[in-house]
DNA sequence: TCCTCACATCGATGTATGTCGATTGGTCGC
DNA sequence: GCGACCAATCGACATACATCGATGTGAGGA
């Protein structure tokens, strides 16, 4: 039995229709829908990109992919025109997201790609490369 | 000559240093950082990251990337716990973010992965698949 | 011509976010 | 301990955004 996005019965109907074949000004314009991805997943797949949809962070992601070794907060408040709270503040975003890790030495905190990051979040930063 | 982030000599430097080889203490802890992304190419990818940056949409575009026939507004409302207009407010954005289209038949809008969709907007929604 | 339906747009509202200046908290060298 | 320095946090501000109800628009059907 198929029914439509409205939970209504298509008599008859034996496998979605064609799009050709729906009648217009009819309730049965509608197809299954894939199931959902699941909610938490949908969740923190969402924060990643959140994260990532700032373009200084975006930068900084592309600067940790590109660097062979942890790099200084001193790096990127010389790479960008933002004062520094506000790149503590993009840093502690990415660190939020899971998508770095910071250490510190001495006075100085060092900041690298999270080893332990989520596949997923692997899977994207992989693009920045 | 080497200089660190903050332009200044990095005397008797010939290379980066080792992170291992750097005093504590002492101004030249920066090693170089990578070219940035080049400006509009990260404001681009920025924006397809902020459209995914949000359970709702990121949902969209997956029963779009799973839909073998463009989908009916009407799924999408049924398929979510949120009103009319927003739903409508949320394709907007997608389409405004070039990731994808909308075709009207009669009364009603059917919307689809953009067939032009940018490279880089194509790698990320490959992963949603 | 008028009504109905599907969708878009508008206006309002509360929340999240990016940015800054000022302050605080650690970690050294002296 | 004191001062210098680096980075995080705080408070404030403007902007962006998700959501809703109400309204507008455009395509059919009667």
């Amino acid at each position: 039995m198929i029914v439509n996005a409205y939970n209504r019965v298509m008599p008859g109907a034996t496998e979605t229709p064609a799009l050709d074949a729906i009648p217009l000004r009819t309730r049965g314009c509608c197809q299954p829908v894939a199931p959902p991805i699941p909610g938490p997943d949908a969740e923190e797949c969402a924060a990643i990109f959140r994260a990532l949809g700032d373009t200084t962070r975006l930068q900084m992601i592309h600067m940790l992919a590109e660097a062979t070794e942890p790099v200084c907060v001193c790096d990127f408040t010389a790479a960008f025109d933002l004062g520094q709270p506000t790149i503590s503040h993009h840093l502690a975003k990415l660190r939020e997201a899971g998508l770095i890790v910071s250490t510190r030495r001495g006075i100085w905190t060092f900041h690298q790609l999270n080893p332990e990051m989520s596949p997923a979040a692997r899977e994207v930063v992989a693009l920045l490369h």
